[in-house]
DNA sequence: GTTCAGATTGACTCGTCAGTCAACCACCGA
DNA sequence: TCGGTGGTTGACTGACGAGTCAATCTGAAC
């Protein structure tokens, strides 16, 4: 099963990497030790280091992976040309399907990545920052479209929504809001709905 | 100076307390050895042990005294009759005033508790999570008094607001936002017109 | 069948740090 | 002045866990 293949050596990598996402999740970062991650992985403790030059380097590959997608689908929702509360629907949908389809990768993520700016994720700030870049432009470009009014910073919107979204995951992660099957596409109205409509009665006349 | 006036330890236990706030502010709480907090406080090592029982007694002491102030001043914003929006943002400006007046003591409370749920914050989540549930009292009043649309559940209501301002904070904490003496009341104002009224254009007469 | 590069193993090293503890000291009351 | 209570000291211990490395295995190539 050596390295001529070089399909199983991807292979080994992924399963170390998949055994890192629910140690990860399930301990913490902190907590768990490497022994844990080949443990799961069913493989020798000094495989880990064949394949990562770390422990660090396992959290950095699983979120530079997934942080580069978000990215990546939150540039082209801004390329396409819906209004811009469809593109923050588009966004917020887009996030809470990753929570949906792999709760535990994006658990690791924000617990130990994006909402742990001081320990480990200092090293990713640009990274997380680009997001908000990102989000800012749509609000701008909206702002500027008279489809969003200009009394609030782009900047300061961006974070109020991202913001939003990472308080409600977290929320799920910990079990403090409820998180059956149809709680997510509302939780993502919820959200659009806030940020957009505001919760003021006012004359907005709902989606 | 011994033990005889009570008034001496107090102040002590004090001083090794704003020691640790500034040692883990810049070090967070992992990387800091008890040794820094000691060194800062000017104290020797031991005494650290004499007036804590853990180097973690300490965070939890730094977060249970703010975090049982934070609760009561949201309590009592519930209880006066001020409008659903006005409550809202005699919130929001106590948390910002909270991070103005110490900087530090917000960062370690938001950083290594509030956004450390699965390291540190775990055992806080239920006092955590009263903040949230407060918040939402005062969401579900204005939706039964026909202030706020009931579109919106409380629960991710009040998530949302609270996730917005923690991820100004966090956006001040980290230099990714401007923080400058004009920002702060502004920044509130941002966030309680995001929230309240919402990003769309429509028809709100502005705050 | 032999060779060899690279995968795989896991016992071991080595630094780190939270927490302990025995000695020391300062002040108060008698 | 002396005894003692309790604050104060910092060297030491013990556990723990990341990372190393020499030995072993595997299978492709010839």
């Amino acid at each position: 099963m050596a390295g001529r293949n070089p399909n199983q050596a991807v292979e080994k990598r992924r399963q170390i990497l998949d055994a890192a996402i629910g140690t990860f999740a399930r301990q913490g970062f902190h907590a768990c030790r490497v022994a844990d991650i080949a443990d799961e992985a069913g493989v020798a403790y000094g495989l880990v280091y064949h394949y990562f030059r770390s422990k660090d380097e396992i959290l950095d590959t699983l979120f530079l992976e997934r942080w580069d997608i978000l990215l990546d689908a939150i540039r082209e929702v801004d390329a396409g040309d819906l209004a811009a509360r469809e593109k923050l629907r588009a966004i917020a949908t887009f996030i809470v399907e990753s929570y949906r389809h792999d709760p535990d990768l994006m658990k690791v993520i924000i617990v130990e990545v994006t909402r742990a700016a001081n320990s480990f994720g200092r090293r990713h700030l640009g990274k997380i920052g680009e997001a908000y870049e990102l989000i800012g432009d749509i609000v701008t470009k909206a702002q500027a479209d008279g489809e969003f009014k200009r009394d609030v910073t782009p900047q300061f919107a961006a974070m109020a929504f991202y913001g939003a979204i990472e308080q409600v995951l977290t929320g799920w992660i910990f079990e403090l809001l409820p998180s059956s099957a149809e709680d997510y596409p509302q939780a993502t109205d919820f959200i659009v709905e806030t940020i957009c409509g505001g919760l003021d009665t006012s004359v907005v006349p709902a989606r």
